[in-house]
RNA sequence: GUCGCAAUAGCUCAGCUGGAUAGAGCAACGGUCUUCUAAACCGUAGGUCGGGCGUUCGAAUCGCCCUUGCGACACCA
């Protein structure tokens, strides 16, 4: 039930047609005080219209209004404040998540549609970086909001696995390289060949020759270079797998760059039938000066494609294989203009889903304020950070609850929770400057706090036992239990408008936000003491239980019952 | 140079489609564990919302100008 529903309706019958109801609708407000009422209405838009003083007007209303179904009705000043039913309210909310359960919330405002989401995508023979992280935790997470909204999502790692790195990868293996070295730790190996390479070609530049035939021979499909290619793709694969293990992520698809390597004719012949393609320069450009862009370069001068080139193919390929309600693309925000101009030029092709076509960014990472570089050494190690994320929560662990069992699993969840959930916290555009113990915080506005939190209801609920949970006989006078329940009643359309706006910082405030609520009346009263509202503050806990577990999910974080 | 993004407490950030005295967390200081997990709770202190002009009954929020920082500007991705 739509509570504002309720009170826009009750103040457009009293104004009496000076204003529609869908205005009054949108003027109500949240107070931000819950002492001046649950919803106000601001009397200045009708002052405007009634040719009268706000205040007055707001005082005028109060005798005209129907009052029957409030708690009770003020005017303060130029406000209207309106204070819900709390029994009323309490019981059907309480109802409603009991019900539900981890289905508190969902909607089927995506009607099943496809949604194919390019996120991660790190590159073969690099490490990754915090940078991936983002993309990989953000387009998660989005996956999960979007399904919550009754779409059907689909994660694509866009894997960065072809282009002539893989001939200088081969040319140093070749040189310097062994199998057990690249067994032992991929990564590393690979990046110290890909690293000394750029070093020796500074004297040796004949090395760029032989890289340059060795990728050619890659692309006519060679057995030697094809094999060596396969498996530094395998094996890079498997340590970034250690790293999505951890991080509790699996996609739906791996479809690289090499896989489209062969699907680029179709884009470009779509491109030269309807005559958008002109040379310049001896390179073939498509125009976009009707977008206020500059031209996009679809093919070099020799005729080799280019990043652009791959992702129009892309997207005829995610067209036609999934006809998108969306088409996501979880990128950092320095490829801005790049993604104005992909759209602009599949709009252009008449794609059918090119207007579907989502680019997310979210802000760079930095240290000491610099961007990162793989070349240069300033980079982060992801899967480092992670580690000793996990290091950090064991010693809680045994610090604050040294008998909990399965504390490695545990501290495994809190740990990693913690990174996710801080770079999940705040807004996705943000840049970041990375700041480990920024990262490794565990209290105030954290991942763990949120966790803390459930693992305090659920505590409760362990030693409630077999107490029967019941809503039905709700008298939360409170001002605690108030505002959790008002708390619990927001997560519905804060699960819409994350899916808006692509945001799980959304839902990440908003899970702090209950959290706070619940610890606030967590410690302000006794809620398995033995009174004839006990079976009621139990179902205020189980649903704000339920609730929290199935926010940290939607942000990818686990919730586990005890820590 | 052009375009884009940002600037709010010492630090990191919220601030919903303009609305009631600008809010959190961290750090600082003080209080609360013989009873439901103190990874918590309560309190004190801390701000000319980068600067200016404008729109409005009302601006941190909208518009213009300036300053500072970051990013992007065709043959990388």
């Amino acid at each position: 039930m739509d509570y504002k529903q309720q009170v826009a309706a009750a103040l457009s019958s009293a104004i009496d047609g000076a204003l529609s109801t869908e205005d009054v609708y949108n003027k109500i407000e949240r107070p931000k005080d819950s002492k001046m009422g649950d919803f106000a209405f601001p009397a200045f838009a009708l002052a405007k219209v009634l040719k009268k003083a706000p205040q007055q007007i707001a005082t005028e209303l109060l005798e005209k209004i129907d009052q029957s179904q409030f708690e009770k009705v003020e005017s303060v000043g130029p406000y209207l404040n309106f204070f819900l039913d709390k029994a009323v309210f309490s019981a059907d909310i309480l109802h409603q998540v009991l019900t539900d359960g981890s289905e508190y919330g969902s909607n089927n405002l995506g009607k099943g549609g496809n949604v194919p989401i390019d996120m991660s995508s790190p590159n073969i023979a690099k490490p990754m970086s915090m940078g991936h992280l983002r993309s990989t935790v953000i387009g998660n997470s989005i996956a999960n909001i979007l399904k919550k909204n009754g779409y059907n999502p689909i994660k694509d790692n866009h894997l960065g696995d072809w282009g002539t790195q893989f001939g200088k990868l081969i040319v140093a293996y070749k040189m310097w390289g062994n199998e057990e070295d690249v067994k032992k730790d991929p990564i590393k190996h690979l990046v110290d060949y890909y690293v000394r390479f750029h070093k020796e070609d500074v004297e040796h530049p004949e090395l760029d020759d032989e890289a340059r035939e060795w990728f050619k021979k890659l692309e006519e499909g060679d057995a030697e270079a094809t094999r060596l290619w396969s498996w530094f793709r395998e094996e890079s694969l498997k340590s970034f797998n250690a790293v999505y293990e951890k991080l509790g992520v699996e996609f739906d698809t791996y479809n690289g760059e090499a896989f489209y390597n062969d699907k680029m004719q179709e884009g470009i012949d779509w491109l030269n039938k309807k005559g958008l393609m002109h040379e310049s320069q001896g390179a073939q450009v498509v125009d976009l000066e009707k977008y206020d862009l500059n031209p996009a370069l679809i093919l070099k001068s020799d005729g080799a494609s280019l990043y652009i080139t791959r992702d129009i193919a892309t997207a005829i390929h995610r067209d036609k294989t999934y006809h998108p309600a969306l088409n996501l693309y979880v990128v950092g925000s320095e490829q801005a203009y790049y993604f104005a101009q992909l759209k602009a030029v599949l709009l252009e092709m008449g794609l059918p889903s090119a207007e579907n076509l989502h680019y997310i960014p979210f802000g760079l990472i930095t240290v000491d304020g610099k961007k990162l570089s793989t070349r240069s050494g300033r980079i982060i190690l992801l899967d480092e950070v992670l580690d000793e994320s996990i290091e950090m929560a064991k010693k809680q662990i045994s610090e604050k609850n040294p008998d909990l069992p399965n504390k490695d699993e545990v501290a495994k969840e809190v740990g990693v929770g913690a990174i996710v959930f801080g770079d999940l916290k705040n807004e996705r555009t943000n840049s970041i400057d990375f700041n480990l113990a920024d990262q490794l915080r565990f209290e105030g506005e954290t991942g763990p706090y949120v966790q803390y939190s459930h693992a305090r209801a659920e505590s409760l609920l362990r030693k409630a036992g077999a107490t029967e949970v019941s809503a039905d006989e709700t008298i939360m006078t409170d001002p605690e239990a108030w505002d959790t329940i008002k708390t619990l009643a927001d997560f519905p359309a804060t699960v819409i408008q994350a899916r808006e706006e692509f945001e799980p910082s959304d839902i990440a405030k908003y899970s702090i936000r209950l959290a706070k609520t619940f610890n606030k009346y967590y410690a302000h009263s006794k809620i398995l003491e033995e009174d004839d509202q006990k079976s009621a503050r139990l179902a205020l806990v189980k649903s704000v239980s339920i609730v929290l577990k199935e926010s940290l999910r939607l942000l990818g974080v686990k919730a586990p019952d005890q820590m």
